[in-house]
DNA sequence: CATCGGACCTGTTAGC
DNA sequence: TGCTAACAGGTCCGAT
């Protein structure tokens, strides 16, 4: 489900509630998600949540002795729920604050993770990250360096978070649309100057998708339990056989990377 | 090394 | 209507 605008939507939704609170306990309803939940993570009971952060597609709940870490996977998400409201099926886990309420994390495949970070230290995971795509380094300067010699498809070395983080299938897609590159190109191939567009195009669908709430093609609801509305926007995205929005040319589908992967081949080279 | 495929899960939908 | 197969927004890890 989340690329970064859907993660950082859920950043921004949760921030008010619990920056300042105090965590009163910690209900695991199972011993883990993607990966046993650590020991570790009972260190943020009765500690203050300092600082809500987005890396890449994480967040990090920080605190005096470190962070919980959270990914939200395909199908993971955040509510700020009353502490006493009784949990629904896949709500894995609550974080109870002080004020009577919890933040309940719901995933159904199980594919997220939530781990803790020692603070002072950077965990693992985190390591090895590429660039924040809305962050000042982030260029086609950086993509073209990073991709001379690689063969593998523009779509896929775009998706490889060590080189660019938060970009996802879906925004993927769109990127490529906007920038007029055909999704199938080989990565080192690809001109600086299209690189500069991709990067322009990257930028400025992630923040725009942002401000539109994300994107919610089945499930994503933001902590507040409202939809976003980026879809309505969608130009290639699950669109395969449509029209072309901008020249009506049948969109094409592929599987790269073994995602599905639309774009127009006329508009995109 | 870079690249590829399998694996981890459940829920929804398309197709027979 | 009911069953089955395919597919879904992610990414780690092992094999090649």
């Amino acid at each position: 489900m989340p690329e970064l605008p859907e993660v950082e939507t859920t950043r921004r939704g949760i921030e008010p509630h619990v920056i300042g609170r105090a965590v009163r306990g910690l209900i695991l309803r199972r011993a883990d998600l993607r990966w046993p939940f650590p020991q570790a993570l009972q260190n943020l009971i009765g500690e203050r949540i300092t600082v809500a952060e987005r890396r890449a597609k994480y967040l990090l709940l920080h605190s005096r002795p470190g962070a919980a870490l959270l990914h939200l996977g395909m199908s993971g998400s955040l509510r700020i729920v009353d502490a006493g409201l009784p949990p629904r099926l896949h709500d894995h886990v609550d974080i109870v604050l002080d004020d009577g309420r919890a933040l309940r994390f719901n995933d159904p495949r199980r594919f997220g993770a939530l781990l803790w970070q020692v603070a002072g230290e950077v965990h693992p995971l985190l390591q090895g990250l590429g660039l924040e795509p809305l962050g000042p380094d982030f260029s086609g300067e950086h993509l073209f360096a990073l991709s001379r010699g690689k063969r593998t498809t523009v779509k896929v070395f775009l998706m490889d978070q060590a080189v660019v983080v938060g970009v996802g299938n879906i925004y993927a897609a769109e990127s490529l649309f906007r920038a007029g590159i055909d999704p199938r190109r080989e990565a080192g191939k690809v001109s600086l100057a299209r690189y500069q567009r991709l990067a322009d195009a990257v930028r400025d669908i992630l923040a725009h998708a942002i401000t539109r709430g994300g994107t919610t093609l089945r499930d994503f609801l933001n902590p507040e339990g409202e939809p976003g509305y980026f879809e309505q926007e969608l130009q290639v995205y699950g669109r395969e056989g449509l029209p072309c929005r901008v020249c009506g040319t049948p969109l094409r589908h592929a599987t790269l990377g073994q995602r599905a992967t639309v774009w127009c081949p006329r508009c995109q080279r």
